[in-house]
DNA sequence: ACCTGAGCGAGAACGCGTTCTACCCCACTA
DNA sequence: TAGTGGGGTAGAACGCGTTCTCGCTCAGGT
């Protein structure tokens, strides 16, 4: 993330672009994830080994450890690319009922239904979501914005007191609940009653909370 | 691999044999408990070193895996130590304030407030309670009741529609909170901010008496 | 008194994340 | 042309959680 100070480029930077190089650079860079993915789908986060992952994609291990500083930033930047497709792929299909309790609903147990279609890479990218290293601090909050703008997006021009409380909240409650479910401590089904519950409090003012 | 094998006794005090082994091995415990949290207290989860856990209680490091079966373990078992201990001395003194939502926020003001005195013990705790081994379930389920137990303390006797979910949705948005500062995504006081904001939307709603 | 087996001490060994060493390659530049 | 430096490779080394080895000491059954 953080970029260090070059004082070795002079400002009025022509700077290098060796355009075979960079392209091969990138190459190398997705190779790298998805073969993190790849380990990830069998086996979880345990079987994302960097010795594994770095054998897999052709690089030395030090060239993988040059480009994600931990096993934990790699598997954030997977984590990045998955959800940033995962919001897409919701916001290509608008959900479906009326009012925003219901609209939420929709979506968080779409969202719940993609991540838990493979559980062993959400497992592998949860965990490393909540691994504790404060040097991940952006890209968690990376991701956890992305997850915001998923039910900002279901819950968009309900009248509600305090939207971005009620965002946050729910953010908040769908981070505790996947950590939970990685854990062993929620079965799929619980994490979205639980999802609903949390959506159906925050979200329907007048009375009525129907859920399991 | 065995060099010269010395047939005498170890270097130690006197044995007492005789009227309890159980309470040694009682002490034992409690030791390695506390050497791990005077561990935590000044340096955080990467300062529990097993082998200086074990070195401090004055027991090998088998024993204490005996005990413990991992670092995870050990933490999570003074972390309900820590839990518990919290909802006592909050019991001790009753909230203060009209309400389940102020009586609610000043629990878990104080409960913050505790939290934060001892950052580096707090986050190493917080750390074992985010980690995502299976077999540890049971322990943090142990320390999630905990939690709970505090908040229906707080609200109890309110009238609310949904009580259980109230609690367990407020549950979830503590324990987000607490491993979002933990990973320093979030300062102290954004951390009771959110919560309170949490507390509020759930607790707050200006209906709710018509039909109970 | 003699097994026996559980609990312990001391420390080596193992696995995996991470770092370090040593060297190579090649586009640039003085 | 010689030099420079960033990025790469191969692989050893290091740190710490965890496991294993091996010998010791008791308490209790026989």
């Amino acid at each position: 993330m953080a970029e260090e100070t070059r004082p070795s480029v002079a400002p009025g930077a022509l700077r290098n672009s060796r355009p075979a190089r960079d392209s091969e650079t990138v190459a190398r860079r997705k190779r790298m994830i998805d073969s993190a993915v790849e380990l990830a789908v069998i086996g979880g986060y345990e079987a994302v080994q960097m010795r594994d992952v770095a054998a897999r994609a052709e690089v030395a291990i030090g060239t993988l450890y040059r480009h994600y500083p931990s096993k934990d930033h790699l598997l954030l930047a997977a984590l990045a690319e998955q959800a940033t497709a995962l919001r897409e792929r919701l916001a290509q299909r608008p959900p479906e009922g009326t009012g925003a309790a219901a609209r939420t609903t929709d979506v968080l147990r779409r969202a719940s239904r993609a991540l838990t279609r493979r559980p062993e890479l959400t497992a592998a990218l949860v965990t490393a979501l909540s691994s504790p290293e404060s040097d991940t601090a952006g890209s968690k909050q990376d991701v956890e914005e992305v997850l915001r703008a998923i039910i900002t997006a279901a819950i968009d021009g309900a009248e509600i007191n305090d939207p971005d409380g009620v965002v946050r909240t729910l953010g908040y409650v769908w981070l505790a609940v996947l950590s939970a479910w990685v854990s062993g401590t929620l079965d799929t089904h619980q994490m979205t009653a639980d999802l609903e519950t949390a959506a159906g409090l925050l979200l329907d003012h007048p009375s009525a909370d129907a859920t399991s």
